[in-house]
DNA sequence: GCCGTTTTCGGCCCGACTGTTTTCAGTCG
């Protein structure tokens, strides 16, 4: 059974074909469609199963001919279509298309005319220095073309976002503080605020765009130069990103483009994305006889002269600000988090979007660890740290003793904590400050669904987090089982990262997560949106499921030493990506009203 | 090959840069 990512890269590599064939329009077609594919909910496989060929026509860029590409290859597990194109030009497209500079016309010809099929053969004629004399190419091609092999050797593509974020922000203000800048953003999928980044895309406002050019591609994080123009260049950026690993080390690209104040928000807006977000606005504008460009809004006047044919006149009619831009084409300013086409547009059109919770909007964390056990500070460490980053309460929630490689706390040491909080809470009350620190736990749910703490203790606390920690294998009926009766117990308030993934490391465990949504609203329990960087769990979609379903949830930080806190705005992010708004969220509010939102 | 609240036929987002060219194709985002 083919699953959607197999079925999507058939698909665009037949896109791949066709257009190495010079066929119009189809590659679009084929392309468009996988990504579709790639980013569906549900499994292809289960709609073919569910309502056949018909529902198969339902996804959007499905007609049918591709509903009957995928119905053979559910059918058969091959594609005749697919396997003559490939027949008639057999390389690994998928690995060739990697290289910077190559597409299908170029990889073509060089399989054509030096029978290249893989990277080993592009690599070996590109050493011997075949690919300089073929026409067309050209030494530099040949240059280019080995940096690229090397960077497809050493590169995965994404970045973590809250793991680059610190090094892009650096960058970031050393261009921004540059005589002759007036504006400058990071937009793309950073603006985005994507859990993953690919690049970095920068925009900014000059009269004087050359220096400012000419600057960026000197700086000295940068290792290549791959475009060097007056308003746009492109570079390879080394930056730590940590933690450090083989993917930082092969750096990561970034743009620049610098356009004229009046067309500073088409700019922001097209460069932000995403890209399907930016068609359907173009689009939008075209049905109103306009045209939209990185430039701006313009209206179109023709005008027929006598012998010479038509000449366009256009006139810019918005493009200085987004919101204007919006405004014009008759719809509310959606935030950069909502542009992914998952129903903003409609929904600005009617006036409908949520108003999403703000970046400063966050009172309390509710998952910190300490020296207790697998943190590296005090509790009153923690606690100053997080008053400074702008909070007024903390929980404590340690690792419980199942986790023992945590030296995770039993009854008897969790009864001294909380007497060490009293006195600390005591300090703060003489020092006048009205932060709170609040007694807590990160228990782990057991095989069967109990909790590692027995309830006389669980009672005692203001917040008890549940969480899995182990048996990340077991069956989804299993694991949602074992879930949902941890959930049912009267002292567990929120359930901590509850899918268990870590982006670029683990598969989130078999849960079903409309389950345990539904358990959440029956039972009243919170649902954590987990802000380290590599979790970020729940998932945008889940938090929108929780949303519609009038779930609450947290964003904790999962904090392990002082300095992570400022990982809170990346669960923000997460929050707004999944349209949350603030009374969405339990620890936007003061901590005596947030404690009446829990069991 | 897909799609339709102006279209079931005739459209399909738009522009910048490079390299190898003497006016542009290919690639990228």
């Amino acid at each position: 059974m083919p699953t959607n990512q197999e079925i999507a890269r058939i698909l665009s590599e037949i896109g791949e074909y066709l257009d190495m064939a010079g066929v119009a329009f189809k590659p679009r077609a084929y392309e468009k469609v996988a990504e579709t594919i790639s980013s569906l909910q549900e499994e292809v496989n289960d709609i073919y199963k569910r309502g056949g060929l018909k529902a198969l026509t339902e996804i959007p860029g499905v007609g049918t001919s591709i509903a009957d590409h995928i119905e053979e290859l559910i059918k058969t597990g091959r594609l005749k279509y697919y396997e003559q194109l490939k027949k008639k030009t057999p390389v690994d497209l998928f690995t060739l298309t990697q290289v910077e500079g190559l597409g299908p016309k170029k990889i073509k010809r060089l399989y054509k005319e030096l029978g290249i099929r893989n990277l080993g053969d592009l690599e070996k004629a590109a050493k011997a220095g075949k690919i300089g004399k073929l026409e067309g190419f050209g030494e530099k091609s040949a240059e280019n073309i080995l940096k690229g092999i090397e960077f497809v050797k050493k590169s995965g593509g994404r970045f973590i976002l809250g793991y680059v974020m610190p090094d892009i922000r650096i960058i970031e203000e050393r261009l921004r503080k540059l005589k002759g800048v007036d504006r400058l953003e990071i937009c793309g999928s950073i603006r985005r605020r994507k859990e993953t980044v690919a690049d970095i895309d920068i925009l900014a406002i000059s009269d004087k765009p050359k220096p400012v050019m000419d600057f960026f591609v000197n700086i000295p994080e940068v290792v290549r130069v791959y475009a060097h123009g007056p308003t746009k260049s492109m570079v390879r950026l080394k930056i730590g990103g940590m933690p450090a690993s083989a993917k930082a080390s092969a750096g990561i690209d970034a743009d620049l483009r610098v356009v004229p104040p009046e067309s500073y928000g088409a700019a922001l807006n097209y460069f932000t994305g995403s890209r399907d977000h930016n068609v359907a606005l173009r689009k939008i504008a075209i049905q109103k006889g306009w045209k939209l460009s990185e430039y701006g809004l313009f209206s179109i006047a023709e005008k027929r002269g006598n012998s010479r044919g038509i000449t366009r006149k256009e006139t810019r009619i918005a493009g200085r600000t987004e919101e204007e831009l919006y405004k014009k084409l008759g719809m509310d300013y959606i935030e950069p988090e909502m542009r992914e086409m998952t129903g903003e547009l409609e929904a600005s059109k009617a006036h409908k979007l949520p108003k999403l919770i703000g970046y400063g909007d966050l009172k309390g964390d509710l998952q910190t660890q300490t020296n207790w056990t697998d943190g590296s500070a005090t509790i009153e460490e923690m606690a100053v740290a997080a008053q400074k980053a702008g909070l007024e309460y903390i929980v404590i929630t340690d690792h419980t003793k199942r986790l023992a490689m945590t030296h995770g706390l039993d009854a008897r040491r969790l009864a001294q904590q909380i007497k060490e909080i009293d006195k600390l809470n005591e300090r703060f009350r003489i020092h006048d400050t009205r932060f709170k620190i609040l007694k807590g736990t990160e228990c782990d749910i057991l095989r069967d669904g109990s909790l590692d703490l027995p309830d006389e203790i669980l009672r005692q606390l203001d917040v008890v987090g549940v969480s899995v920690h182990s048996l990340f294998n077991l069956s989804e009926e299993e694991q949602t089982k074992r879930i949902i009766k941890a959930m049912k117990n009267p002292h567990a308030d929120i359930l901590f990262h509850p899918t268990g993934r870590l982006i670029q490391k683990r598969e989130p465990y078999d849960v079903d997560m409309e389950e345990i949504i539904r358990t959440a609203k029956e039972t009243g329990t919170i649902l954590e949106i987990n802000a380290y960087p590599d979790r970020l769990d729940l998932k945008d979609e889940y938090i929108r499921k929780c949303v519609n379903a009038g779930v609450k949830m947290s964003i904790d930080s999962d904090a392990h030493s002082p300095a992570h806190f400022a990982v809170l705005e990346f669960g923000i992010a997460q929050a707004r990506r999944g349209w949350a708004t603030k009374t969405d969220i339990i620890n936007t509010r003061p901590v005596e009203q947030m404690l009446k939102l829990l069991k």
